[in-house]
RNA sequence: GGAAGAGUGGCAGAGCUGGUUGAUUGCACCGGUCUUGAAAACCGGCGUACCUGAGAGGGUACCGGGGGUUCGAAUCCCUCCUCUUCCGCCA
């Protein structure tokens, strides 16, 4: 959620981000409303505290003239609070319906971006930030899609899936299973290695909560619901990890704050269909590895670079090509100031698949949930949040599979090694 | 799921027969005096948000959340949530 006070103070700024990012004209629209919205609120505002600290005096006086015996007097008085009461009442819905007004237009903003971010309006703008410094691999003629090398050698079975569940919920076997925790383990050893704590978060969340990190009410209909219970399954570790700090001031001697945590993710992807959801391109069930960041302003930038170079050196250590995107103004989420996402390809696919999608949310998160920090000069400040994949599972295990597969087998990386305690899937 | 009790400022803990109580006090924390330095002692400060003001300051709201009674509520009533204890169930 941007900040009132940025919309009135920088209205060009704000304007003119929100053109990079492709906002509709409507929603530009909003930004007139937004300030004329938030000057009628502060004169009701300023009506109201005026209207009920009159009243309070009243009251005092009129306690004081019971306790003395003045009834009449008091009785007097009396009726004049009443009055005044009606007033205030009049004043307090209005209030009330001017802050409702009002969140309910500047929810529809998205975040602005950073200057850095290229304009454009569809994923094929964005820009190639940094791209893979070897060779692709040449797989030759027989190379085989992650789906039938899973088939081959027993690793994951889709149609399981389907008679348990349905499509897009693969059911692990085998070495595949032992795969998918040997790289669990990995990035987190990866990531509490490079000073991240380590976090097991519940995986349903209430409302509150999943409003925090602006899923709600933006991505309603991305996220599984417990009706009877009100509770939403969690779309990304994000959202629980962030939340942990929802409501809170921090001392700037508690930066940095750095989370992992591994958790299944649960998406409903509804109106996916085709080869992008062939194989584990596309699940509505799937692990991922989260990194967390909450930083000073001034250090956030730098934060996030250092969370880039993180997620590089995974790819880099289980070997995969790969790529790293600065997305584009159109294609940056909602919530995000500057995005890198990082994308492997599928030798077989002729495709590159989004593995880490990693993210600068400036002050768009902590301003929903009151996440500050006391600086300086003493007044509270909103914290900047960020948050980045590291790494999500599926597709990686898609990749791995097809990158390394030879005649008669797949390698598993030397890194990787240890944890799966095979070096070889036959 | 059933029964009882409880939720107050960073923590501990008063107030809860309604009226200068945003809230006694202790600890923690910050500044100062003292000291070669430290500790102790003493003095002072010490919540958040919003409105107003150039500023100093002034005002409003908040004692788990929401609603109600009343001129006036942390204090009374309703409701929801959470915690504790006991019972039931159970990985």
């Amino acid at each position: 959620m941007l900040e009132i006070g940025n919309i009135k103070e920088d209205k060009e700024r704000i304007i003119s981000g929100l053109k990079k990012k492709n906002a509709s004209q409507e929603q530009i629209d909003l930004v007139d409303k937004i300030i004329s919205e938030d000057d009628k609120r502060k004169v009701i505002q300023t009506n109201l505290d005026n209207i009920l600290s009159k009243t309070n005096k009243l009251s005092d006086e009129i306690g004081i003239l019971f306790k003395s015996g003045q009834a009449s007097k008091a009785t007097e008085l009396k009726s004049e609070v009443a009055a005044l009461k009606d007033e205030s009442k009049i004043l307090e819905t209005q209030l009330k319906d001017v802050k409702e007004l009002l969140e309910e237009m500047i929810i529809q903003l998205p975040n602005t971006p950073h200057v850095s971010v290229p304009f454009g309006q569809k994923a094929e703008d964005n820009e190639v930030f940094k791209a893979w410094d070897k060779a692709m691999p040449d797989l030759g003629e027989n190379a085989l899609p992650h789906w039938e090398l899973a088939e081959k050698y027993n690793l994951i079975s889709f149609k399981d899936g389907v008679t348990l569940t349905g499509s897009g919920f693969p059911v692990y076997k085998n070495q595949g299973a032992r795969l998918q925790r040997a790289l669990i383990n990995f990035f987190l050893d990866e990531a509490i290695s490079a000073g991240y704590q380590e976090i097991q978060p519940p995986l349903l969340v209430n409302k509150e909560t999943a409003k925090a990190t602006g899923q709600l009410p933006d991505k309603e209909g991305q996220m599984y619901y417990c009706e009877k219970d009100d509770f939403y399954l969690i779309p990304t570790a994000e959202v629980p990890l962030t939340n942990l700090y929802r409501d809170t001031i921090l001392q700037k001697s508690d930066f940095p704050i750095k989370l992992t945590g591994y958790t299944p993710c649960f998406r409903r992807e509804a109106g996916s269909y085709g080869s992008d959801v062939k194989g584990l391109n596309r699940l509505h069930q799937f692990d991922k590895i989260e990194i967390v960041r909450i930083e000073h302003p001034d250090k956030s930038y730098e934060t996030l670079m250092e969370m880039v170079n993180h997620v590089e050196s995974l790819l880099k250590k289980l070997e995969l090509p790969y790529r790293i995107l600065r997305l584009c103004g159109g294609d940056m989420s909602f919530n995000s100031a500057l995005t890198f996402d990082f994308e492997t390809y599928s030798a077989a696919q002729g495709r590159w698949l989004e593995v880490s999608s990693v993210s600068n949310f400036e002050t768009f998160q902590s301003n929903r949930m009151k996440l500050r920090f006391r600086d300086d000069d003493g007044k509270t400040k909103l914290a900047h949040t960020l948050n980045g994949s590291a790494l999500a599972l599926a597709r990686i295990v898609a990749t791995l599979l097809e990158n390394h597969q030879v005649a008669d087998g797949i390698k598993i990386p030397e890194a990787l090694q240890p944890y799966t305690g095979y070096n070889m899937i036959k």
